[in-house]
DNA sequence: AAGTGTTTTAAACACTTGTTTAAAAAAGCT
DNA sequence: AGCTTTTTTAAACAAGTGTTTAAAACACTT
């Protein structure tokens, strides 16, 4: 009755990295049990199908995605120490998990992906109490008065970019790997610079 | 001897679209075919094959890409406000081709996807000037010294990302995509804001 | 009209794709 | 032990892949 929990989880490490670095199109069930060690139809005999497991795969990093932003978001802190450290959150993360923007952006566009269904990531932000204190803070004029999505859009332009764009931005200036993170470690600070001042003029300057 | 030009068009412009809303790994020969309305093997008739017509597909692409930036770069203008002009250039770019971020940063992601000889986009930038004018700038404390770089990092992030994210930004925001276009002009005089403010700190305050 | 070279077509090539089958091996149980 | 269930395997399936072939259709000159 109990299935073998090695194995399973095996395949599925294995898919997860086969997934997120070459995307659902760019691989094959072959793939992904030769990644694993295991015979092709071990894949489908615990996951069903590619797509099942696709799903399975690209939902969890979802989850991860939006679960580091949730944490900062909903911890007992004034609103501008917790932007900051959300900024420094989320950059630390990627630097982390550098695939994953461009995987969940990526698959996302690719029609025949559905994720409408759960998640509700919004209402999971609001729960947070994070909006209605970004609200307060613009109305006591700490905080520079723009939507909460100019909010969310800038930083995650500057937190998940240099990231995702590695590779053309190596391509242009011309460096290796390593000292492109390097410069990345030093760019989190002038991040958190530019965004803070940004968001609130007053504190920052 | 003379190629009909409008068949070999037609496809290319057929493998333009299929390319670059799909990627290279997401679509298959017959199906740029069938959007050309055209027979598959007329592909490789034209083209040789389905890589080499890709290759010349994504090099049009980098160099339809670089030569936006370096337009701007190039203009006989004081570097303050050419920055400026570049940031709004680059984001009403990305505003017509939205898909040409995540296909360049995509396929130059993907193994195989060779790149690295021609381009030297880096010498291209070093020849219109802008670089040496960036550092006297510095020099005279008109601009924050920091990296090109830097620079260029906050800027792409800026003007790219909000762009390639947009299935992303939907999905958390829970707007169409009609609302999501008219946040986005807004958006952008706010990253032009932001981003010039914090460049030329003394200038924008 | 016949003969030229070019363009287009349908068909086939060998190979890979996702998935299934049916038998073998391993594990569990009494 | 034997019997049942679970796990693993090799093989096969039909459909799709990139690419090639050889013949047909076309355009053009003489």
């Amino acid at each position: 009755m109990c299935k073998n929990k090695s194995t399973e989880e095996t395949i599925k490490d294995a898919a997860r990295r086969v997934f997120i670095s070459k995307g659902f199109a760019g691989c094959s069930s072959r793939e992904i049990a030769k990644e694993a060690g295991m015979n092709v139809a071990l894949v489908n005999y615990y996951f069903r199908s590619k797509n099942q497991l696709f799903q399975l795969i690209f939902h969890a990093a979802m989850e991860d995605f939006f679960v580091s932003m949730l944490e900062v978001f909903a911890a007992p802190m004034e609103l501008e120490e917790k932007l900051k450290i959300f900024i420094a959150n989320e950059y630390d993360f990627f630097a982390k998990h550098p695939e994953i923007p461009r995987f969940i952006i990526g698959e996302l566009t690719r029609e025949g992906c559905e994720f409408d269904e759960k998640a509700a990531i919004k209402e999971r932000i609001e729960q947070t109490g994070v909006f209605q204190q970004a609200l307060a803070a613009q109305e006591s004029g700490v905080m520079r008065k723009i939507d909460f999505f100019h909010i969310m859009n800038i930083i995650m332009s500057n937190c998940q970019y240099p990231f995702m764009a590695r590779p053309l931005i190596q391509q242009i200036h011309e460096i290796p790997t390593e000292v492109y993170q390097e410069k990345l470690a030093l760019h989190k600070e002038l991040v958190i610079d530019m965004v803070m001042s940004y968001l609130f003029p007053k504190t920052n300057n």
